[in-house]
DNA sequence: GCGACGCTTCGGCGGCCACCGAAACGTGCC
DNA sequence: GGCACGTTTCGGTGGCCGCCGAAGCGTCGC
């Protein structure tokens, strides 16, 4: 049977992920910026040895690519379909159990969960907001999977201003749906998404906190967003 | 950091695909139905003993679903969930590097790449080219992401009288797109692409070819797809 | 140039896990 | 009841792999 031949390769892709060690850095990764080795070695807790073999292991495996700058070794992922197979399968994970503890862990949560990138579009709380004051508007259609209406396309290029050509890609979809990990429910991914948090990061709407993937939505966004889809950032939780 | 406790939980859902043993099942499972745990061991080619273990850490890790009938034990994919996910990771898989020996496997892989089930909507070229004739009639769009037309639901209720209801489903997308495994192109999935199969099925347009994923075109059904889609058979390799 | 630093390579250790065969269990058939 | 058969449980074994520390290599800064 053909699948014989794939079960060798299904096998070997999931294995790079099943390390304890291997997943923390590709989640960590999922903020789409670039890591040095040493970064990932002291967040998950292992000896730099330990972490430049496992990131040897998953840049043969095709899940990241590495840059090496003087004596730092950069990683990222490879691309966006890696993020998005990530995003599959943090999908389809149970809820957490454990609640952070602490207080410092429970505002950085909190923070997360108000809003966040999510590799390279919004998610949390803000995520969502933006997504169903989307649709509420007619931007974007839910129906049948996510596709942004003609309505939608044309309010991306003439009001935020985003290249046509920058909406059409290849294989990436140009809208899909990304469930939420805090808020369980789907926000805007695929290109469209992602211009959109470019856009959104240009004009200083949103802004990162800190150095983790955490953003949180500035005055002059507050106001932007209010007056373009009608989102009242304190209502929605966002500030 | 939020992701520590996520790792844990990939980590393990990883795992439980990580080995080539139960890929195989998993992959074989895909076809949508039940099989035995006997079967699934004489087919991955390890001892009933060995299959037995690994379905018990495929069911707790809630992939699979059991139904024990006398002195078997049936296994199936828990959800259309798990379908998807297995779909998605083995879409991010290269193109495999052997080619099936003899002439039995080249027949059998023969019928795979002409049509197939894909857990529980078509693929292979026959899924590939209704997918392609729908789209070129403006039943799909394929634009922004894959997304039923008002024009596409009404064919499905009207010409193939599926239930309204039956294509609006709760978590899982009406209509999305699969990547097929022999085409390397997108492929109708979702409820659409379910609900779609079953009516082929149903209406014998399509037929199972002995106890495998393989199907073909029956006469009827060539007949059919050319008069509602304008899809020639022959000319699309389907006979 | 010299030390500090980031990273890698290597050897070794420990634990986990996939596998099997043998024996036991339960069901269906005669 | 007795046998055949599908399945499970249990030890035992071998191999793989994640981890570390020590040593070595290249780069940067003084």
């Amino acid at each position: 049977m053909t699948n014989r031949a794939y079960s060798a390769e299904l096998a070997q892709l999931a294995g790079l992920l099943a390390d304890r060690t291997r997943a923390t850095f590709c989640l960590a990764l999922l903020d789409g910026r670039a890591w040095t080795a040493g970064e990932l070695a002291a967040y998950a807790q292992v000896a730099p040895s330990t972490a430049s073999e496992h990131l040897n292991q998953l840049t043969e495996g095709g899940l990241l690519v590495e840059r090496r700058q003087g004596r730092h070794r950069y990683v990222q992922l490879a691309s966006p379909l890696v993020a998005e197979l990530l995003e599959t399968l943090t999908a389809h994970l149970d809820p957490p159990a454990v609640q952070p503890r602490g207080l410092r862990a429970a505002n950085a949560s909190a923070a997360l969960a108000r809003g966040r990138t999510c590799y390279d579009h919004l998610a949390g709380r803000l995520g969502v907001a933006v997504t169903d004051a989307m649709t509420g508007r007619g931007l974007l259609d839910q129906e049948g999977g996510f596709a942004l209406t003609d309505a939608g396309r044309a309010w991306l290029t003439d009001d935020l201003g985003i290249e046509p050509a920058a909406l059409r890609a290849g294989r990436r979809p140009s809208a899909r749906g990304c469930l939420d990990w805090t808020e369980r429910r789907q926000h805007l991914a695929g290109v469209a998404g992602a211009r959109l948090c470019d856009r959104l990061l240009d004009r200083h709407w949103i802004r990162r906190i800190g150095t983790g993937r955490a953003v949180r939505l500035t005055p002059d966004g507050a106001t932007a967003l209010h007056d373009l889809l009608g989102l009242d950032g304190h209502a929605a939780g966002l500030i």
